[in-house]
DNA sequence: TGTACATCAGTGAACGCGCGTTCACTGATGTAC
DNA sequence: TGTACATCAGTGAACGCGCGTTCACTGATGTAC
């Protein structure tokens, strides 16, 4: 690895989201992303400029790939039920983060664009206000259950059917 | 106050929820939790060892909380949602800490008791595992998605009736 | 093709701070006699 | 009723540690001529 890194910004929030997903956003800190990165400790601060710039990097890349796959799911509401709830089991990290204001720069231009992309991805599944917030729900619940362990079993797709299934049809 | 506070544990479990609340289970340190509890700042670990302890402590009090919550519902699945969400709501603090359980001494005889009783009054509800899943995933979707600011309105309960409404009916 | 220079990504030493932990202690309470 | 003693809740000084921040720096890259 030569002086400069090329692609360190990439490198560090995608070590930012395994660190994430493993002890949650409380464990993370700047000179621990370098240690991940190999890097000096001062490297993150200059990209990111604190902790919730990192995280808002974090949380704007998870809302982009959370649209693209609602974008995929079509307008079937069980499919894109079923692509959140694997958005959010693939990438924990990203998850943790994106639903906690607190810990991101809400006003970062980045994130508010990720976010508008798949606000509107789900408000184009269906035209209901309350069908809509009711999918939203059961998705985001159950991949909320199933990621603390309260909801366990072998296969997250042969569980959440079932359970999704109760509100996606008509 | 006197030398023995009489009621620290308690006034401390307090505090902790309200920190947590406000600032996250991050943001809690216990020093901060003595002098919010007007104590020195080797009290804590007195009573609770660590900062898990604490959080253990706070979890297992909203796990009680849920239960007798979810027990006036009687066996009314719309009820008991509407339950669960003002739980949420009302109580951000013991909700936050509750379901990460990389915060928590996983093993406290305590919490695990808790726990029990609020899971066997959801199992209570209905007979049928994905009806019961389903009830409880929009649920707790709705709730951290109203908590996290991701759905919003003047009041809670009436944005909530007819999103849980859609799963509670037979 | 070669030299000079600007830019900027990343370094590393230094700092002050809040934290958790330890430990000998002190003050209040309850109990035995 | 009074004294002695055990218990334990809470104190406060001291410690070492990891953290974020600052800042003068160095090395790589690109561009002008």
């Amino acid at each position: 690895m030569s002086y400069h890194h090329g692609d360190l910004r990439r490198a560090m929030t995608a070590a930012a989201a395994t660190a994430v997903a493993e002890r949650g956003p409380a464990g993370l800190s700047l000179r621990e992303l370098a240690r991940l990165a190999g890097v000096s400790h001062a490297a993150p601060a200059h990209h990111f400029g604190d902790k919730a710039g990192v995280l808002t990097a974090v949380a704007a890349e998870g809302y982009t790939l959370l649209a693209a796959a609602l974008a995929r799911a079509g307008d079937d509401l069980l499919a894109a039920g079923i692509a959140y709830v694997r958005f959010a089991v693939d990438h924990p990290g990203h998850f943790a983060v994106m639903f906690d204001r607190s810990l991101l720069h809400g006003d970062d231009a980045e994130l508010r664009a990720a976010e508008q992309a798949s606000a509107s991805a789900l408000a184009g599944l269906t035209p209901d206000t309350d069908a809509a917030r009711a999918a939203w729900s059961v998705a985001h619940g159950f991949a909320s259950l199933w990621l603390s362990g309260a909801i366990s079993g072998p296969d997250v797709v042969e569980a959440a059917t079932p359970v999704l299934r109760r509100v996606a049809l008509p």
